[in-house]
This record gives structure tokens, sequence and C-alpha cells, in this order.
RNA sequence: CGCGGGGUAGAGCAGUCUGGUAGCUCGUCGGGCUCAUAACCCGGAGGCCGUUGGUUCAAAUCCUUCCCCCGCAA
């Protein structure tokens, strides 16, 4: 009889543990994601990621607003192990404690580390060398769960937000895969998490999107990589916004104003920072499509050499 | 009727206010120069200026219908 598991999640990332599930060929009875959201300009009700596999597979997929009215709900499903996955809401403890093995988490930084709702964007943001995957247990503190297994993920130079999201993506599939079988006998080993050393990841907030060129190369880079591609970080260009979907750096002495646009340099549109440029490969100005740098400078980039970002 | 920007050559843009020969950078094709080039020089092709109707001697430009793309807000 295999165990009964109801996998609760929301973004891509989410997407790609449930797939290694499937793969695996575990019992995912049902599914949780967060209701449909309107978006855009049409306001056009959307699907989360999570739902659109998840209907692919034939699964059942519950979305309620509020998870705490729908408890009885999932309870009924008579899971043996709820499995999260970035779901995007607090989950009551009595359903937590409902299922036989209890409700685990996979939450994608090192923990006590970024604890929250952006641990991908913060370990880039921060300049982290690397970040991993923690698998524990859901508790009603926020990632604050006893832990039972970890894996490490480097993160390079050039990862963005999506680069590495993808990485861990393949590691928490496999550290899942792995831990599963000891979580469904008993054998696994929960630790608990030095509080003294948690430190926390909330979701990044409009400030933050904004880049600040006044400050150094490798800060900059870091801030512009931990935004792609969503939310995308930008500038302002007399008074329009001008965002950053692809960008490479150059560490070099320069006499520039910080936030000067230069030109072209190896094929990206150069912008200033301390100690360095920013070559943008791609970017789109407001009211505009996404373009490459040498489309840009083609049209109104050219001109706009000198102009100084705010 | 939430606010705003935009649709002009394969790409990115200027021109629109103030109506009068369709322009720039790049790409592409042909030729030249160079040891060589994503360099440079010469030449060519490529446009119903998003769509409908109107005003006018004359519309990319002014008024009008609709379609599409995008930023913000939610």
């Amino acid at each position: 009889m295999k165990p009964r598991i109801i996998f609760m999640g929301t973004p891509v990332f989410a997407c790609e543990i449930l797939k290694c599930l499937v793969k695996e060929k575990y019992n995912v009875i049902g599914v949780v994601s967060q209701p449909d959201k309107k978006v855009g300009r049409k306001q056009i009700v959307t699907p989360t990621p999570l739902k659109v596999l998840a209907l692919s597979y034939g699964m059942d997929v519950y979305q309620p607003i509020h998870i705490k009215d729908e408890i009885e709900t999932l309870c009924a499903l008579k899971p043996d192990l709820i499995i999260t996955c970035a779901y995007g809401q607090f989950i009551p403890q009595s359903l937590l404690d409902y299922p036989t093995f209890g409700s685990i988490n996979v939450h994608a930084s090192l923990l006590p580390k970024l604890r929250g709702g952006a641990p991908i964007h913060k370990a880039i943001l921060y300049g982290y060398k690397e970040s991993g995957i923690s698998i524990m247990r859901m508790i009603k503190q926020m990632d604050g769960g006893s832990v039972m297994a970890q894996s490490h993920v480097a993160i390079d130079d050039c990862d963005t937000m999506g680069t590495l999201s993808e990485k861990l993506a393949k590691s928490g599939c496999a550290l899942l895969i792995e831990s599963l079988p000891k979580i469904l006998d008993g054998t696994a080993v929960f630790k608990e998490q030095d509080e003294a050393l948690a430190s926390f990841a909330y979701n990044i907030s409009k400030e933050e999107e904004k880049v600040d060129f006044n400050q150094d190369i490798k800060l900059v880079y870091q801030h512009i990589r931990a935004l792609i591609p969503t939310p995308t970080a930008y500038a302002l260009m007399n008074h329009k916004k001008i965002k950053f979907h692809q960008v490479r750096c150059k560490v070099e002495a320069h006499n520039h104003t910080p936030g000067e646009l230069i030109g072209l340099i190896d094929q990206g549109y150069a912008i200033a920072a301390i100690n360095g440029y920013i070559l943008v490969d791609e970017l789109q100005i407001e009211g505009k499509s996404k373009c490459d740098a040498r489309s840009f400078f083609n049209g109104q980039g050219r001109s706009l050499v000198g102009t100084i970002l705010e």
C-alpha cells in the first residue's frame, strides 16, 4: 500500500519537485496551490504553474483562499504525508499533524539561513557563494522546523535567480527522493535549527527592484542578477523605467559618473558603476518590448550616451 | 470605462506639434581596400507609415472606427 501524499506548492520551482515525485511513482493523491489570480492589464485569470502541471497529470487540485477553511476537506483525503514547496500560505498545525508521517517542506536555502519566501533571490543578492536545499519538518514558525537533510549548491558568478533556481530544483529533487524512504520507514533523523544563526529572506519589495549604480560593481551585478528573470531590476532614465533582463559585468577602473550610459562595450550596452561597468545584453524601456543591446544602440541608445541614470 | 507609452524597410528608432519627394543606425546583397576583421570606402534591393472612414489640391502627419504590443496600478 503506497503512502498517500498531498503536495502543496505554487511556482515553477515546486513543479520540478512534483515532476520528480511522479517520475519516482509516488502516490500523489492531491495537489494544493494558491487560487488563480487576475493578472496583467486585461485582468486575465491565470492559474499557478503548479496547478497547470498537476492538471496535466490529471490530478485533483485544491485552491483554498484560506487553507484553514479547508482542513476537513484535505484530511478527508487521508494523506499519509504532506510535502510542501513554496506554497505561500501558513498551514494550521492541525493539518500538519494529521498525516501519519507528518508534513515536510522542501526549502531552497541552507537553513537556518534565508528563511522565508525569496531564498533564491536573496542568496544571489547577498553575494553568497553557495546555497542549497533543506528538507525539514513543517512547524507553525516559518521555515523553522527541524532539518533532516541538506544539499549544497555552488553559486556561480553569472548565476541569476532563474539559473540558480534550476540548479536548486534539480538538487532538491535528488535530495527529496533520497530522503523520502527514510521518512517513510522512520529512520530519518531530524535536527533542531540553531535559532541564533537564523536569517530571513523576505519577498522582494518594490524598493528593492530599483538599482543603485552608486555602489561597487559587484553589488550592482549581484542585485541585477538576483532579480532575473523576475521581478527584474530597473533604473530610471529620463523618468522612464529601464529594465535589465540580461547583463554581464566588467571590473575596470574608470572616471565615469556612476549610472552614466557609456555605449557599447564587448557587445553589451555599458553603464558605469563604481569600479566597473554593467554590460547590458537585453533590456526593456517602459512602454517598449524587450530588445538586445545592439538594437537598442541602433535606435535611441546611441544618442543617450552620457545620460545619467537616476 | 483604472493610469500611461507605442505600432514607419528584416531589427531598433527619427519624422507627427507647424500637412508638401520616406529618413537614421544596423542587417542584407553586390563591388572595392586590407596580411586580416563584427574595421573602412562605394553602390543596390527592400515601405499601402497597424486598420476603417473623413477633412484637404495634397495626409505617416489633422479628425474618426477598430485591432495589436508594452510599462504602471491591482
